[in-house]
DNA sequence: CAGTGGTCTAGACCACTAT
DNA sequence: TAGTGGTCTAGACCACTGG
């Protein structure tokens, strides 16, 4: 693991340990660099990464302070690639509706951009917590890259599986929402009569080197479905 | 304006000018530090920056590639801080419905860390984008640091006020997404019927010292609204 | 004005990609 | 194995905050 890596982590663990809250004041740089036995820039890098995160901010002239998230039971729309950080807490399980190799829709396709008559994994999931429905999930994964999926795999954590078991590494995604209402097929595997509420993300999944591998659309139960995102104003 | 952003936004534009597709490849680093007269550190914290903003891609080995926003139409949630940025092309207007001084909520009062018998300025707008219903927005400023404002002011860009005309500096924002049925209210203002769906966001923007000053809800019109997001694993 | 974070440089060395 | 991006350092100097 990286030095700058590893600092970020040890200055979060150190945040959940003591409990700190949000405004609470983390030690100066110059001593962070002492305890850590880095360089100014090693340590900047570390706090940027914790910026990015949403675990500090950083006030020039007067110190590092801890950003905490006040309410529980939200989802990160960040962080969600297979949820594992964030709900912890919970109990999350999945049915497998399908799981088969096939064409590609027009719309997986363009996604992912594949030929109609390429291949890929699709997978069909509905995913519970605590016992409710949450979501029902729909994945396309190009072949070409995700070169074998069983339903043991695909029970559990496809991610961790891609990650870990075939040695991909996933780079950035892009994410589509839309709100609309449920058709009489999504309301059955949700538990919901048809027409009422839900939120579809659809997301694109790209590896480091820019290919897309993985093209989902996942429905939320509106009812289970909480959302938080943290933002900077970097972005502007 | 700094060195490093000066880079970047010469960058963004050369990419938007030459209408550079997803994966086009851009000069390597040891040209565009020629190009800007800048060191290694400097080009790559530009660089860092077009990334995390999803403006580009860096591959190791290999090269810095455009990444590229597929889809139109859609809103950013993570820039959409008066909207400005993405929604050039559309005619956005809006109608105020409210605005006084008051007590806040405690709901606000809880997010702004006010106690209840402090002051906020109180806003309520409906917002339209060409014409048609797009969100109902209430916002509740600690009136500590939001000192003024007018419905001159307000039927405009709020934060372009707050930024440039009290001076005030933008920090980070927390936000929170729920999806409901609209009230009979909500409906009257958006024109569609109660019970429709809708998306809650919530957001608790802060000052660059961490001081919330405003809290915000926005009610969008699920027929308008399609949101997008880009995500890094650096994230995980 | 002392303390603190932010920018920028030059350079050494490392890790990954493509050929 | 050449080319390319990533990490890390030491140090100079700048910009903001708060007493």
């Amino acid at each position: 693991m990286l030095k700058y890596q590893q600092i970020a982590e040890e200055i979060e663990t150190y945040i959940e340990e003591h409990e700190l809250q949000q405004g609470d004041k983390l030690p100066v740089l110059a001593t962070l660099m002492d305890q850590f036995e880095a360089s100014k820039s090693t340590v900047t890098k570390s706090l940027d990464l914790l910026e990015k995160k949403g675990v500090i901010f950083q006030v020039r002239g007067s110190g590092i302070f801890v950003r905490r998230q006040k309410r529980k039971g939200y989802i990160s729309l960040l962080s969600n690639q297979g949820f594992k950080k964030d709900l912890d807490e919970f109990q999350l399980t999945s049915d497998v509706i399908e799981l088969d190799i096939r064409k590609p829709t027009a719309e997986a396709a363009r996604n992912l951009n594949l030929e109609v008559d390429d291949k890929v994994y699709y997978v069909k999931r509905v995913r519970y917590i605590n016992g409710e429905t949450l979501c029902l999930e729909e994945s396309f994964f190009n072949k070409a890259y995700v070169t074998y999926l069983n339903r043991e795999i695909v029970s559990e954590s496809i991610f961790h599986y891609i990650q870990e078991g075939l040695g991909l590494k996933i780079g950035f995604s892009d994410m589509y929402l839309h709100v609309d209402r449920l058709t009489e097929e999504e309301a059955g595997y949700l538990g919901l009569e048809a027409g009422a509420p839900k939120l579809d993300v659809e997301t694109v999944f790209h590896l480091t080197n820019g290919q897309p591998f993985d093209f989902s659309v996942v429905t939320y139960n509106y009812e289970q479905s909480q959302f938080f995102l943290q933002a900077n104003s970097h972005f502007q």
